[in-house]
DNA sequence: ATAGGTAGTGAGTAATTACTATCTTTGAGG
DNA sequence: CCTCAAAGATAGTAATTACTCACTACCTAT
């Protein structure tokens, strides 16, 4: 059997271009996640992308998309089958982190993304995508409060601020020891940490 | 009386380029800090920067060893006139948050450099930087345990990953609002909750 | 079987970027 | 005041990058 060219229908190929951006970014840089990079990848010349896509960016704003869809849909999974408010944050606390495991690229991308100057759509995503998830925790931190599992004089700006920073600092750390598997044996380290910072005094 | 070009030193000149980087990392993406740009800047033509480095990379190496003088300095004096190891601890978060609002381009180019994969020597001095700051953090936290202002118990790993995320935290926060100066109002609760998460019980 | 639309190719282009070679201007020391 | 080395200007180059366009291979519906 010798292997043929196959053409792939729009949507078959608009995927597989989202995930193999998703992966180059495990790899690389994304600065350096050229279209001819992306291109190269998929087995297929650089014009052919331009079929699927207007523009580089509207690329990125898929690989946004994705990743927005996937992550919160994991994070509310999680949460939702939680016993409690505390139960619930850390559960949405290792959601996330097992998500950056399968996925290291993501959180390099959406910081990349952040750092834009230029208003593309994709930064716009990756700014909801944020806004979005603080609404998540505020939603969590309220509920805690009801029900007498965090502190009524919970600072909840500063809880998520830490929240997200911890999450942040945990795939820079990894990413950095080179070893981004780990990640999560050194998250429930810092997670029972933020856990103290936030409960309610017993 | 009319403005005539003047020529500087050539170490002046190199001051004036890693301060100008440093100047335009704080209003643009670190990406976009092209030699041009530098050198736009400074009002010179792009050609002259070459006169007193050798490269691109160079001058960011420059730039990153600026950094890490600075930083270091600060936050080893404020350290050193604090009168407990929990207030060292306080005093260097706030020396980093003030450098931070003063130089709010240098965590993104921080940042930046850790990104890349190619072996740059700017790359090798930020990790650098990033190492000597964790054992400054280390030997806080081994003096905290010493004084029994931290429990011994405490899993100084998590405790340095999570102070470096609620640096990272705050300072993309502030930058996505848009006003990095404010990064100096929310870092107290911040630490506030970190300070509760590694201090020993009462 | 064939026609027609779509996926993919190949070979471009213009813009950008780090870097260089050659010439000119400046200013400090003799 | 003159000289000369160093600072800077001017005008390049080669490489890279997103994007385009004319053409070809493939597949599906009739």
């Amino acid at each position: 059997m010798i292997a043929r060219p196959t053409y792939l229908s729009a949507e078959e190929r608009r995927e597989m271009t989202v995930e193999t951006v998703v992966d180059l970014a495990a790899e690389q840089n994304p600065a350096d996640i050229t279209t001819d990079a992306i291109a190269k990848r998929m087995g297929v010349t650089q014009g052919a992308l331009f079929r699927h896509f207007s523009s580089k960016d509207a690329i990125l704003q898929a690989v946004m998309e994705w990743v927005s869809e996937r992550l919160l849909a994991r994070i509310d999974k999680a949460t939702s089958i939680a016993a409690s408010p505390l139960e619930a944050i850390e559960a949405a606390f290792m959601a996330h982190i097992h998500f950056i495991a399968e996925h290291p690229g993501v959180p390099r991308m959406l910081f990349e993304e952040l750092q834009r100057t230029e208003q593309t759509l994709a930064k716009r995503m990756a700014r909801t995508l944020l806004q979005v998830y603080g609404d998540r925790l505020g939603r969590l931190f309220m509920d805690g409060k009801r029900r007498g599992q965090l502190p009524a004089s919970l600072d909840e700006k500063a809880a998520a601020t830490l929240f997200v920073g911890m999450i942040q600092g945990l795939a820079m750390q990894s990413h950095i020891e080179g070893d981004v598997k780990r990640i999560r044996e050194s998250a429930p380290g810092v997670f029972a940490l933020y856990r103290r910072s936030i409960e309610a005094a017993k």
